[in-house]
DNA sequence: AGACGTACTACGACAGACAAAGTACGACAG
DNA sequence: CTGTCGTACTTTGTCTGTCGTAGTACGTCT
């Protein structure tokens, strides 16, 4: 195995996109590539996976959007809003949480909690 | 927060029902308690949930079942197949590389790892 | 002129989670 | 002896998120 199943990451896609939106605004491809690279090619994201989380995203007021052509392409760039980020956050904490529960079914060679 | 949101644990559910039927066969109500209390009441299975898990299971091949009542109660009891604990041995290892993926993703007030 | 990379959008299908409701039966209290 | 509670499930239908397929559009490079 050298991917990841999708319904296992699913849950944490929305945040995953806010983390790349944390420190400045993006867009989809931008996004797609550096999941791509920052999962050192683990976690490939869907295009119509990606785009749907940016419209829920901005149905449920985490981002904003924007079109921007001045790089001779259009291309419409999301900006996360405080809303967002306090999201983000949230689903941070939650995952610490999911991690002890998770662990408690899983069985690991070393119980050390070394990882990488 | 004190509950775990169901899309972050999809995709483990089959994981943690196969764990608690790793070393003898149980069922429903009783997974369901094991679930429970395991987690420290941080993830509560929903019925139909278990239920279409034990199916999807059975389908893949993973459970066998069969009825016993000795106990007074009817009861569908499951058994896990060898498949099952393959299947279960390479849904931890998927584990390792899924949290080491998320994790790139997410912040944590202290890189150390250190969790609880 | 055609292929390739960028940057999307639309549509439809499917799987898993879950709410709601119902069934069935034993134990136990009033 | 009746009603409630706990056990142990089943059925049905809905919703959400993922993703396959396909298509559009435009710039660059060959």
């Amino acid at each position: 195995m050298t991917e990841i199943s999708s319904d296992v990451i699913r849950g944490y896609n929305d945040t995953i996109i806010l983390f790349l939106l944390k420190d400045e605004p993006s867009y989809g491809y931008e996004i797609q590539k550096q999941i791509r690279s920052l999962s050192k090619e683990k976690y490939i994201i869907k295009e119509t996976t990606l785009y749907s989380a940016f419209t829920r995203l901005e149905k449920s007021g985490y981002v904003t959007s924007y079109v921007d052509d001045s790089s001779g392409k259009k291309r419409t760039y999301y900006k996360i809003t405080d809303e967002g980020k306090a999201y983000y956050d949230s689903k941070c904490e939650e995952w610490q949480l999911t991690k002890e529960v998770v662990e408690n079914f899983i069985y690991s060679k070393e119980q050390t909690g070394e990882s990488l």
